[in-house]
DNA sequence: CTGAAAGCGCTTACAG
DNA sequence: CTGAAAGCGCTTACAG
């Protein structure tokens, strides 16, 4: 069968490719036994019109870009695969397809260069990102040109524009699991902090630092540390920690559950058993907090929600809906696992 | 800054549309200095063509569509993000971008359209089919049709359409791992068979039971079962298999890893021990084998080298190179892990 | 080596 | 309600 275009079509159908197109775009001005009829020629003969000429006709491509920046390995991180996963299911619920972009290094010109043209060719609508800092210079550009960016972790109160679309983790999150360790009696709480130029992680820094206040307890310095975020960071952060502290802590707060885990490595590796000398809580509800021994207690947000909530929005950026909410906190719920221990609260403060 | 198109490009660069268009392109008939002076005026103005006018012009769209059939959950699939990964990457080292669509139930029509309208439209290369069974209706339209698909884990000599692209595991790793439990000792072996609508399951059915051939092993009706790929299934099968045996095996062999988790459940919740009592082999090289507990004995493929040996072979089509071969078949290396216990031969065979 | 011109397949204001 | 016509931005054979 050969494939036919819209000229060929209305021919067929007897009308002009005007109605043609009025009838693949389902426009109302069109009757219903017209409509019919036509339709019954577009199906007989499996007429699709091409992308091509739908988009030099004006259209949009309803698609959606999908940066997903990580440095690292990732093809056996949980964590990617669902967060491609939402989103893409998310898209296609909205009638969106995603072309997808991993982006291994966003100093690089080349690796810059590939996102940019992808959004300056115009193959999609909009672009959604996932691990850029707060302050990406392309995520800039892109948003000065005009383009709509729907990113994961980003928020800048003091920039509203209807283009910056964003979604974010409340903030409040460090105090809440300083709040659960400390009812559980731990006074000596050592904390694993984030990356300082994502927003998320320098919130939860905040918020620890505001927990550790709230209830009075000591900031040691030795207990503190930094990583990135990710598992080998944690446990870079967690083995040096241990390494100079003199007393241990009773419990690790880790800025999120990737370097929970590699917390628990190097505890592991020093032979410090959780939960029994010291308790471990995590951020996030990563799929791998119940695999891990002892499985980890977190508090965890449902990225499911998370992502629909970004895809619809920037979806919505696209499609000009009015009153369109630019940037959204989602909340976490607490899941007690087995990695924090109730401990007798020995009047240290 | 305004958004230059090529007629305006052409104008500040004091050239013709025809020779911005041969700069852009990359042609070897433009002098060194035109094509300096041109790139100047095109960089300055960060032009890029738009797809549109490219796509009209006859272009290819460098742009690979990725089917993931997935009927259950996979956001938290590790192989999921594998595939994913690894066939993302693989495109993007060959300068192709990917179109993800997952794809949730190839009965339904409204899918079907979904993958099909991808195709016909014309905004993918070609497409990667992952999930599909070896005689999948909708794979079998599109190749009739002319368009090239890649697909994982499907092999019919007979057709050797070059626009039928397949990759596949090699097909004796079933009786390999008979092999490898016989070496231990093992001789009252149950196997979990895969679903027989896939190409590589049918194989390793047929290879275990060489393999139980080859040693003289008793092939026990009760300890023979059928699963889908799936953990659930393999937790089913299992279940069913345990309480329906008057003798418990000493080993199980499971068509694939996910199917050997679902076994491991079942084993625990009947209070049998791995690899104390029953030994358990998986095939397939799942990211999840060195986090279950005992970590999974498998037969395991590089993923990588298999998605970027479709995606190549694909993209070889796309661009029409000569000698391109339409399938391959790719070798598991074992991977010795907790899992299988040297076993005494009691003489029983 | 270079430009003028044709052409790709649609959609949409416009006129009726 | 419907059609003729313009127009979207490129590439490429063709002619020189």
């Amino acid at each position: 069968m050969k494939k036919l275009n819209s000229t060929e079509i209305a021919k067929l159908a007897g009308v002009s490719r005007s109605t043609v197109s009025r009838v693949v775009n389902g426009y109302s001005n069109v009757p219903d036994e017209t409509r019919a009829h036509v339709m019954k020629v577009i199906n007989e003969n499996e007429y699709y019109p091409l992308i091509s000429g739908q988009l030099m006709a004006g259209k949009k491509t309803g698609t959606l870009g999908f940066f997903w920046v990580a440095s690292g390995k990732i093809a056996n991180d949980i964590q990617a695969s669902a967060f491609f996963v939402h989103i893409t299911e998310s898209a296609a619920e909205l009638g969106y397809l995603v072309l997808t972009c991993i982006v291994k290094n966003l100093s690089d010109s080349e690796n810059i260069d590939w996102v940019k043209r992808v959004f300056m060719q115009e193959r999609i609508d909009a672009g959604i990102f996932v691990g850029v800092s707060n302050n990406e210079p392309l995520v800039e550009e892109l948003i000065s040109k005009g383009k709509i960016v729907g990113i994961f972790d980003h928020f800048h109160p003091e920039r509203n524009e209807p283009n910056r679309i964003s979604v974010n983790f409340e903030t409040d999150t460090g105090k809440k699991a300083i709040d659960y360790l400390y009812s559980l009696g731990h006074r000596k709480i050592a904390i694993i902090d984030g990356n300082m130029n994502r927003f998320i992680s320098m919130k939860r820094h905040e918020s620890f630092l505001a927990g550790m206040l709230a209830h009075n307890l000591e900031i040691r310095a030795e207990w503190m540390c930094y990583a990135d975020v990710t598992e080998s960071g944690g446990y870079r952060a967690a083995k040096a920690m241990l390494s100079r502290c003199d007393e241990l802590p009773t419990a690790i707060c880790a800025n999120n559950d990737a370097t929970a885990f590699g917390a628990y490595t190097a505890l592991g590796e020093a032979g410090i058993s959780i939960p029994g000398q010291v308790s471990v809580i995590g951020i996030d509800g990563h799929g791998k907090c119940e695999l891990v021994s002892p499985a980890l207690t977190t508090f965890a947000f449902n990225h499911r929600e998370i992502f629909y909530s970004l895809v619809k929005r920037t979806i919505a950026a696209v499609e000009q809906k009015p009153d369109n909410p630019t940037t959204e906190f989602l909340p976490s719920t607490l899941v007690e696992r087995a990695s924090c221990l109730r401990v007798i609260d020995n009047g240290n403060t």
